[in-house]
DNA sequence: AGCCACTTCCTACGGCTCTTAGGTTAGCGC
DNA sequence: GCGCTAACCTAAGAGCCGTAGGAAGTGGCT
């Protein structure tokens, strides 16, 4: 029985991978024992489980899609920032759709890297001179057409043959249009 | 063995019901099968499975949601036409998250709804001068912040204690001046 | 009325999923 | 070289979907 040698971190790697390749459906205990090349119940020595699985995973993306926006809008003010983060949240997205999805049902483990990307957020706004209640209202309305794009564009939900990357762009500057006239 | 006189339809209507009160996740077969008083296997009988369910589903979602849409921005223009149908849909959604989930992988069952929808949007956004791909780009634009801001709200991701009917009613007032000055 | 055919509904089964229990063995520290 | 930890295994159980094949209720036809 030669021993594999398994971490929790190498599962929840091979795990994201496997999400992203095939979909986070996919992702089942047998597809990730298999992939480890090790029998299913074996994954219970590093896992709490499929749920556990599933919030480190969501965790392990909040934490990749928070570092690669953090840089993102560094110098960088109102319209050009907004499209910057914009644009480096879609790529991110279409790049780990599994990651992405594993985001979806928000849960505690990724709170703390919500938190950083609302920041980052808010700085933002506060160029456009909002503050309070109503940085909230813009920043969730910046989230809100961020996730929905990206999600409908994942699932294939735009059908129309219009390139998708200008429709992005379009929406991201009329976003910055209807922030600066608030 | 009393017959207890199953049509598709009630099969997929009470299909409905078990997934908007206990979520899309926990609708199974053998659940549905429980509601109904009868055994899994006897499904089969009225249904091709699990999947030609979620079609069915699907199916019967979009052609709610185009119903309960249809009507709403009758009369009305721009900035008006905008938040009636963004309140109808945020409300249907809210009242029917298994159904609005159910929505979700785009399938050909929803196609003839979709296209519905599209031409009520991009009948409204013709108040706004828009034509062509530009118009393309704002109906996507304006569903991607529907179905974010939606989806969002069902899963709980807005942590912040701020109304979300002011959150969405903002959204709403932020497209308008956006596509009002493309 | 009586019978036939249809369709609903059933039991039984196989294969897949996650999960737990308990035993074996590899490899590190003493 | 020996023992302890933990990585890995086999075995087993519950739940899921889906198929096969049989029994029974219901409507139509004679």
């Amino acid at each position: 029985m030669a021993r594999v040698g398994l971490t929790k971190e190498l599962v929840v790697l091979a795990a994201a991978e496997i999400a992203d390749r095939d979909g986070l459906d996919a992702l089942t205990l047998a597809a990730l024992a298999a992939a480890l090349g090790v029998k299913t119940p074996s994954l219970y020595a590093h896992l709490g489980g499929l749920d556990d699985l599933r919030l480190r995973l969501a965790a392990l993306a909040a934490a990749q899609l928070g570092d690669v926006l953090a840089p993102a809008a560094a110098g960088l003010s109102r319209g050009e920032a907004l499209r910057e983060i914009g644009h480096v949240y879609r790529q991110w997205a279409n790049e780990h759709p599994g990651l992405y999805a594993a985001l979806q049902p928000a849960s505690p483990a990724r709170e703390p890297a919500a938190e950083q990307v609302l920041a980052l957020v808010l700085a933002v706004l506060r160029g456009y001179g909002l503050e309070g209640d109503q940085a909230i209202h813009a920043a969730r309305t910046v989230r809100a057409a961020l996730h929905g794009f990206v999600t409908l564009e994942a699932q294939g939900g735009f059908g129309i043959p219009v390139d998708l990357g200008d429709s992005f762009a379009w929406m991201l500057a009329a976003l910055d249009r209807g922030l600066a006239s608030a």
